[in-house]
DNA sequence: CTGAAAGCGCTTACAG
DNA sequence: CTGAAAGCGCTTACAG
């Protein structure tokens, strides 16, 4: 094993002060440029680096992000979703040198709460990511009582007014809505349903009441919206019950595309042919609709880029105590199969 | 924002000194049973934690485990294996206070050494998991020569022999081919195909090995093994030519899901039925296989499973120093509907 | 059982 | 431009 160079190590072989030796190493004034040219080359020669705790001491930053995934583990394995978000986020932060520091819990706020008082209060973290805002979010006025900078990925009013250390990505979600249901419309769908997941999730509560307004606005009263929750089962299910009701729609649209994948086979274990006697749009676009048969019309969004918009903001909010509110960018249909004309 | 307590201000706070609130704190001798309670009692209501850094900085253990995904982005994202395994590390991390620090590179060895260079140079970590053995895995020597504490999930053999801190779990490729051909060659298939990863994985090698050993010992040479990517793209291309050959497989297997999914599709397009003109086998399991169409049979494994095991080999190395290798448990069959005797 | 002190490896005013 | 010193918040021998 190969000792670990101190900044004690260099300035004693450099016969110079530790002073010299970190000023040199962090681009601050007070040492000529032959010694700072000598001490970045000894450095890269004994395979240098700070140490983390020592630098987290002294400077009071731990320069580590904190992100809480809580959601069942079984959801999070197979919704591209959140791998797809953290890789966004993981490629901002190591471009600054930070780091992510990653827990699961299951489906349980106060466990995600308890996580954030523990890592704050070690100062393990600078920051963290509330992902997925709920319905009347505990976790807001937490963080904000804590004192410990946020980005939470939901609304700037409910969330982000009046608040010191928190800022905001939000989603217009009825220019989503647009993009959808236009699109459905304009196939000639008039009986069109939404299934959704729970309405504890603000991002769901903001998707329906556009829907509903949608329809108003457009005179369509035959679009619904269903609630279940985020799996395969339950998003089977509800499209058992709307194809076998009285009255199917003629199109359904659903939350993820992991509730897509499971609608598209209950339908097809019902006979009901997608896209000829259904047509099919999922609101979140990954491989899954791509493999699927048929491969499905989807709302297209960059949740790598979700996710490095929200890491940014972060950043710019535990460094420089920028709070921001931004809204992220709409999504875009990508046509696939699984559409055709109401016949 | 509350201000974050010390121990010297519950010292100060007790009349005592910061040693006696140290010791009281982590349990050790020193204090009488009254002091220890008064101080537990009073960092309990200032809602103190210890600082990370500083304990990592005296005590000279980070307490935080490093975790690098070194697979391209996309399939982080689609494949469940990945958060499976996270998971299941995570959970054992936690519940024994430690942290997850993860990392996303893309599919490059080269930048997940330097990632533990330097999370161990920076004293970020006390130990890694490495992913994926691959073939000549420069990995292995790399965290021995840097004194890095490691558990690798590959062979022990090659791995872990002689190296002073590198835990290994390894799993047994012949046991899981006679699961899955068995079953196959039960059902009457001679003409079977696997298709696998590249070689560079060290797993693929063993299974492609262990699959030509069977097809010798049972004397059937129509068993075949087939390189491409871990990507839905290949399998998809590979399923195509297998079935457009003069002689085509009665059964495929396929490595991943994800690639199972698009054998699926693959067959569907050219018209090849599943069950009834092509079995279908995927070496791994998830809600993937559940929700397909058919239905296929897999090899399930427990992959949480599997990283709990690797966590709590890392940590008996980095704790106590206990170097283990350890097998992890054979997968079992799970009979879906994607197989049928060969007609 | 208790306290004063050194040390972990840095950063950062403060004197020269 | 340079060095000696204090401090970040802990842990841990070492004296009493």
């Amino acid at each position: 094993m190969v000792q670990r160079a101190t900044i004690a190590d260099i300035a004693a072989r450099l016969g110079i002060s530790k002073s010299a030796v970190s000023y040199a190493l962090n681009d601050q004034p007070g040492v000529s440029a032959v010694t700072r040219e000598r001490v970045r080359q000894l450095a890269l020669e004994l395979g240098w680096f700070p140490s983390s705790s020592a630098r987290a001491l002294s400077g009071s930053r731990a320069n580590v992000i904190g992100l809480v995934l809580s959601r069942p583990v079984d959801l999070l394995g197979v919704e591209p979703y959140f791998m797809r978000f953290v890789s966004g986020v993981e490629r901002v932060l190591s471009a600054q040198g930070m780091s992510l520091l990653l827990r699961v819990v299951g489906d349980d706020l106060e466990a995600e709460m308890d996580t954030y008082r523990r890592w704050w209060g070690e100062r393990r973290v600078d920051g963290v990511i509330l992902m997925d805002e709920r319905f009347r979010d505990p976790r807001v006025a937490f963080v904000e009582e804590i004192g410990l900078p946020a980005v939470i990925l939901g609304s700037p009013d409910e969330a982000a007014s009046g608040r010191e250390m928190l800022s905001a990505v939000w989603t217009d979600h009825a220019a989503d809505v647009e993009v959808v249901f236009d699109y459905l419309v304009s196939l000639g769908h008039e009986h069109i349903a939404y299934v959704g997941g729970p309405r504890t999730f603000q991002h769901e509560r903001r998707r329906r009441r556009a829907i509903t307004t949608f329809a108003r606005q457009r005179g369509l009263p035959q679009i619904r919206t269903v609630e279940t929750g985020y799996t395969g089962r339950g998003a089977g299910e509800c499209t058992r019950e709307l194809l076998q009701s009285d009255d199917p729609p003629t199109a359904i649209a659903y939350a993820s595309d992991l509730m897509t994948t499971t609608g598209l086979g209950a339908a097809a274990a019902l006979g009901v042919d997608v896209p000829s006697r259904l047509s099919i749009v999922s609101w979140d676009d990954s491989i899954l609709c791509t493999i699927s048969h048929p491969p499905v019309t989807a709302l297209s969004r960059d949740v790598s880029g979700f996710g490095q918009t929200a890491a940014r903001l972060l950043l710019d909010l535990v460094q420089d105590g920028r709070r921001t509110v931004r809204r992220d960018v709409t999504g875009r249909l990508t046509i696939r199969e699984s559409c055709c004309p109401r016949s």
